[in-house]
RNA sequence: GGGCGGUUAGCUCAGUUGGUAGAGCGCCUGCUUUACACGCAGGAUGUCGGGGGUUCGAGUCCCUCACCGCCCACCA
């Protein structure tokens, strides 16, 4: 006898550990012979992570679709691994040394990297471990790491033979630097941060001429957010057609604080509408700037080091030309190996002594950070390794256009192609320790050797030079998103083509969150196209981010993060996976509600008492039981029932919508199954033995069988242990539920379904009128049909006794005419009637039916009104015409039954 | 500045070819009815953001305005 309620915290670990004994998971686990493949790779969380909301969401997603493509019997692999997370992964150790005020370079590159593994070890399964507890069915025992042996092969691979393709090589470029964490990161890594600071006008005076603060025609005005990089200006830019300026293009101007002669030109990125319309250009530190130096052959002055404190003494390119003039000592003794934010203000400062300062507005504006180490980070002209991303772009734009890569929901693709077509140079050096390192080794003359390994470079580094020479390798090792863009082919063996590459690449679908398409989807489909040819997946389905209730993104700053372990803990995995699935509707966010999560754990508890229920009354399946021989109509209207829920949930989950399935599946169980079937059969369950009841008992216990299947993708946990449970009486279970078959849907019975629906309406308006009358529910009424065919007569003598029990109705038969004083409920099928005589005020009941025939009255006018327009019936399709008369004539019957009996009353 | 999405019941959200709206939660009224109070029965609540247009007919298509959010670009 099963118990009350489903104890999810206790039951579903125990369910996992089975699934996994048992192998249920296993690449081509269940496959029916020659099956085709069908392959997820997961997205690969982060080793330092653990499971959050939009974890939850993406690994049900998937888990719904795996199993389903189980149960139909395809060969499915879902890839499982964890990503190394370079800057991640690298931090929290670090943190971890700063407690003992230790630094990495402490302990030098190879034992800090032995103390990552090391903690990899004991806490990177942290996550996998909560994925299995949410009920993630992936191959747990091909689980990858971006850094395992495997895939560090491919890495190596990938970045020689891009090199030798030159389609990777190494510039000196501006990159974005991360000042905190010492390394460059890529654009996708910067993130524009809104922030109130101030414009400060400074004043260059114009060379030649006496600088006098209160003569403007001594000086030119400049604005910038940034007074500290004007350390490092090479020139002030102006536009060409704007007037003011026209000029002083081609003059020159003393930068204050430095004495450097730095010339004005013209050029077009200076918008006169911006500040005072002419502005300084600091190369080595903006990248506009950059652009605008390279036009006019301007020097680029870096003021910073990696740090972004502020070096000036012995700083060769700062110093050139400069006279040793006092303002400039100054300046070096006050500012050099300051912080940049420290030499702002000293800049502001003594420009204002100077009476350099125009003025100061408050301005907003946006301010690039670093989105890990979360300061400003700083344009920083650095050699760096790069991807030509344009050029591996162009096959991946056009597999999406030419559908052979679809994303969903389509709008995406939009995204995808506004991004791909401007994409810049993919920097893909990182200036860490833990990650790949970079496959290149450096000749005395600094001359990259790029190979597989160190011998390798050593043998090309003497055929270069003619002898043996030492060799040092490249520090920096790659962007962590690197290796993440082989995943699909790199975690099936590749380099090697193995057997596991040729059976399951292509994947089918990848779903993932549209934060990472940039990062990930569009650079896996690069790499895919480049080096398997073939695009790597089929479907890119996109879902929502998952936000708190009222819409906020979920973060540990604003303390608003709901831990989908919690809601587990709380009401089990199985409640907060469908409540995921249903709230995954396409192209929308995602606002938690944790009354929705408490909502779906009462649909598993109500699933687990009709089970329950079912299990009380000996419904034990029936071994060779062919529902397609049912004969009680009862039965036969369930049957129905269940192939039209099975269509709807597989439709669904086929087109991806799985809050329909969700939806679909809820409904059946609870609002047909549990409000109908088992209430309406359980007269014949507690009546006398026979066909009937074993007919009945034997298709309740298939049906449930079916409910499992069909909710087995959402709810697996308690669908399982339900499978288990219920196989414990009658034949046993062949598989477990996850490697049972998917259900398809049977033969329907219209008859028993127009008969049950009529016995449905019946007892819900006897329901209805009753509550309206105020008529105690313990108040037994007779109720008679009038004016219904034979047939329906038959169906009143065939459900008397649900009637009776459901409607609380003592007696249920069949008269020409409505007893006097009676509630009239007129349907499509005839008038029940309800005496009333002395159970209520007639009064009531006549304002009821004066109600009905206002409401009828009003639809019947609305219609009319349609059809007495001769545009509607003249364009109007034939068959929407007809609909609307066959609505009309109903209406205009069941309100003369009404008005009928309203005047009996009278 | 460019682009995308949203605005539907008190709250959170559905609404797939255009035929005047649904769910969960909450609320109200009843109920120890042969599983389930995490339940049962019944009920109330919407000018589908504003305006305009197309159409016989618009929550659904087009235009426009307002507000909210996101992405990309931008340290003058």
């Amino acid at each position: 006898m099963l118990d009350k309620t489903f104890e999810a915290a206790a039951i579903e670990p125990r369910i996992a550990a089975a699934w996994d004994e048992a192998g249920a998971f296993r690449a081509g686990a269940g496959a029916e012979p020659g099956a085709d493949p069908f392959t997820i790779v997961i997205p690969p969380p982060n080793v330092t992570g653990s499971l959050h909301m939009g974890h939850a969401l993406n690994n049900t997603l998937q888990d719904i679709l795996v199993r389903l493509m189980r149960m139909r019997g395809r060969d499915v692999l879902w890839q499982p691994g964890t990503d190394h997370a370079g800057i991640a992964t690298q931090m929290v150790v670090e943190r971890q040394l700063a407690e003992r005020q230790q630094h990495r370079r402490d302990l030098g590159r190879e034992r800090f990297v032995a103390k990552v593994w090391e903690w990899k070890a004991e806490s990177g399964g942290t996550i996998v471990n909560q994925l299995k507890r949410l009920g993630a069915s992936c191959d747990w025992s091909r689980e990858r790491f971006t850094m395992d042996e495997g895939l560090s092969r491919a890495v190596l691979k990938v970045f020689v033979r891009l090199y030798r393709e030159g389609l990777i090589y190494k510039d000196k470029r501006l990159v974005n630097w991360d000042p905190k964490l010492l390394t460059a990161i890529s654009d996708l890594e910067v993130v524009q941060e809104e922030v109130k600071g101030h414009l400060w006008h400074f004043r260059y005076p114009l060379e030649g001429v006496a600088f006098d603060p209160s003569d403007p025609s001594t000086y030119i005005v400049v604005a910038t957010t940034r007074p500290e990089t004007m350390l490092g200006d090479t020139a002030v830019a102006v536009h060409p057609e704007d007037e003011r300026y026209a000029a002083l293009v081609g003059r020159r101007v003393r930068l204050p604080l430095v004495g450097r002669m730095i010339p004005i030109v013209a050029d077009a990125y200076s918008d006169p509408e911006k500040g005072s319309g002419a502005v300084k250009i600091t190369p080595a530190h903006d990248f506009n700037d950059f652009e605008v130096g390279k036009r006019h052959n301007l020097p680029q002055i870096n003021i910073f080091d990696v740090e972004a404190h502020v070096v000036l003494k012995g700083n060769e390119a700062f110093l050139e030309g400069l006279e040793a003039a006092e303002d400039l000592a100054e300046t070096v003794a006050l500012m050099h190996g300051r912080d940049r934010f420290a030499v702002r203000k000293l800049v502001v400062q003594r420009m204002e002594e100077g009476g350099f300062l125009e003025k100061i507005e408050p301005h907003v504006h946006a301010v690039p950070h670093g989105d890990r180490g979360g300061v400003p980070i700083e344009p920083y002209l650095t050699d760096q390794w790069y991807v030509n991303a344009a050029e591996l772009a162009k096959p991946a734009i056009t597999s999406v256009r030419e559908g052979r890569t679809v994303f969903v929901p389509k709008t995406w693709e939009k995204t995808y192609f506004e991004w791909m077509e401007n994409i810049q140079p993919w920097c893909i050096s990182r200036q860490l320790w833990w990650g790949h390192q970079i496959p290149a080794w450096y000749g005395p003359d600094g001359k990259a050797f790029v190979a597989e390994s160190e011998e390798e470079a050593a043998a090309e580094a003497r055929a270069h030079y003619g002898e043996s020479v030492g060799l040092s390798r490249d520090e920096d090792v790659l962007d962590t998103w690197f290796s993440s863009a082989l995943w699909p082919f790199s975690t099936l063996g590749w380099p090697e083509e193995t057997a596991e590459l040729k059976r399951y690449y292509p994947t089918s679908v990848l779903i993932t969150g549209f934060d990472i398409i940039f990062f990930w989807v569009a650079r896996m489909m690069m790499m895919g196209l480049h080096f398997m040819g073939t695009e790597p997946f089929r479907d890119v389905y996109i879902h929502a981010l998952v936000r708190d209730e009222k819409g906020a993104k979920m973060s540990k700053t604003k303390g608003n993060v709901i831990d989908p372990l919690d809601l587990i803990e709380d009401y089990g995995a199985d409640a907060l996976r469908f409540t995921l699935a249903a709230m995954a509707a396409q192209g929308r966010d995602i606002k938690l509600a944790t009354s929705r999560v408490a909502g779906y754990r009462n649909f598993s508890t109500k699933l687990w008492n009709a089970v329950r229920f079912a299990e009380m009354n000996g419904c034990v399946r029936v071994a060779g039981f062919d529902p397609s021989s049912a004969t009680e109509t009862l039965n036969r209207w369930i049957l129905t029932e269940v192939a039209r829920a099975v269509g709807e949930v597989t439709e669904a989950l086929d087109a991806y919508r799985f809050n329909d399935a969700a939806g679909a599946a809820y409904r059946f169980v609870w609002g047909t199954f549990c409000d109908w079937y088992l209430e309406l059969s359980k007269p014949v369950l507690t009546g006398e033995d026979g066909p009937a009841k074993d007919e009945t008992r034997a298709t309740a216990a298939h049906v449930i069988d079916e409910i499992l299947k069909l909710l087995h993708p959402f709810m697996p946990f308690i669908t399982e242990e339900l499978w288990a449970r219920t196989g414990e009486a009658g034949p046993s279970r062949e598989t477990l539920l996850a490697l049972t078959r998917w259900p398809t849907p049977g033969a329907t019975a219209p008859d028993a379904a127009a008969e049950i629906n009529w016995l449905v309406e019946a007892i819900s308006e006897i329901r209805s009128v009753r509550a309206e009358m105020g008529i105690a529910p313990a108040t037994q009424l007779p109720m008679v049909l009038v004016g219904a065919d034979a047939a329906t007569r038959g169906w009143l003598d065939t459900h008397a006794a649900a009637i009776q029990r459901l409607a609380r109705v003592s007696e249920a038969s069949a008269a020409e005419a409505a007893p006097p004083q009676s509630a009239q409920i007129v349907t499509a099928r005839g008038t029940i009637a309800l005496p009333l005589a002395g159970v209520v005020d007639l009064a009531a009941e006549r304002a009821r039916l004066a109600k009905e025939a206002e409401k009828l009255d009003g639809e019947i006018a609305r219609i009319e009104k349609k059809l007495d327009n001769p545009q509607f019936v003249a364009r109007a399709p034939e068959e929407v015409v007809e609909e609307e008369r066959t609505k009309r004539d109903g209406y205009a019957e069941r309100l003369a039954k009404v008005r009928e009996a309203l005047g009996r009353l009278a």
